[in-house]
DNA sequence: ATCAAATGATAGATAATACTATCATATACA
DNA sequence: TGTATATGATAGTATTATCTATCATTTGAT
């Protein structure tokens, strides 16, 4: 059947997607010789599966968007926002860094409204329920949602460069970010 | 007289590098004629004065080095690490940003021995000064000075940017910062 | 087993960029 | 003013990377 064969071509841009991403992780300047290398297939194939490298990029990062945005629904999904919601997201976003780490670096993307467009829909829901926290008196309201988002954010980008580098436990990232995004690195807050 | 001739040269590599930086934060690709025509010199010039782009990104390089350390010795020379330290280091480093953030996303210079070596160097004193700060009782000893000084860090560029973009005023970013990493964004929290 | 689709190796076209060489002109200094 | 030095424009070389084209071989479905 035809649907075997597009499903497997999917399967195999997947294969494709994941590898480039892994490498370009390791390596941001790898040449598509260096990622159809690394994906184990010809360079003349990896040309089949995309147009250019700058399609490329464009998709992976699409990908981390929506990856960002599965995530999103499958915690929104749980219930309304609560107190606990930043720390789901944030452990569960954790894991997935790799995938997503490479949008924080690849200055490329930032050239294309599309991708523009991506990263300002994925981000609005989330600013959405900080200022929902901010009202529900969980997050101080002398910030601006916007602050606060790129602080996670930025947070988020180091704790995976850090786990990458194996200077501190991927199991503890997640408690770390969580605790220094909330009280800080002074002593003597009052937290649990 | 000779001397006359070389500061004239000093000068002239320095206005070179200034205009290097300044278009690197906007165009982070730039070709180096890109770069001598913001410079307002010919590409043949440009190549007179700097040996090659990978010289040129290691010398921006080892020259963002400096400026964090001229600072660091600056406010050190005031007194001994105090509560303020901290304080004064960022105040003084958010001025600094235009020539400095570009370091954070240059990845072609996480290869060079040399920048790795400075970058180690620049980092170690502020290492220490937080692990006084700790023993002094004035940040966490929970959370390693690893991991302090990364934030330090990455709260640092994030503000750049956002200053540089407009969306924070330079005036207020440094108290941001401060408030930011020493006692986060949940409310609540005991501070001055 | 057969046949269509997919693949890989290769060669090559095209483009961008770094870097060099040259020479006429401009600048600075004495 | 005269001279050494610096500069700019230009042409040219070398390298690298993207992308296309071709064709023999392999793979996979029926």
């Amino acid at each position: 059947m035809s649907s075997g064969r597009t499903a497997a071509k999917e399967a195999k841009l997947r294969a494709i997607l994941d590898a480039a991403t892994e490498l370009l992780v390791e390596k941001p300047t790898a040449s598509l010789n260096d990622i159809a290398e690394y994906a184990g297939i010809g360079i003349a194939t990896l040309h089949r599966y995309i147009e250019s490298r700058e399609q490329l990029m464009l998709q992976l990062g699409l990908r981390a968007v929506e990856v960002v945005e599965e995530t999103l629904s499958r915690i929104r999904s749980v219930g309304e926002i609560g107190d606990d919601y930043i720390r789901e997201l944030i452990e569960a976003l954790i894991p997935l860094g790799d995938k997503i780490n490479f949008l924080a670096n690849e200055t490329s993307l930032h050239y294309s409204e599309e991708m523009s467009a991506a990263e300002a829909r994925v981000k609005e829901p989330i600013r959405e329920a900080i200022r929902s926290l901010q009202s529900g008196g969980a997050f101080r309201e002398d910030m601006s949602a916007d602050w606060i988002l790129e602080v996670l954010y930025s947070l988020l980008f180091v704790t995976w460069q850090q786990v990458h580098e194996g200077r501190i436990a991927s199991k503890s990232a997640a408690k770390l970010v969580i605790d220094t995004l909330y009280h800080g690195v002074a002593a003597g807050a009052d937290r649990g």
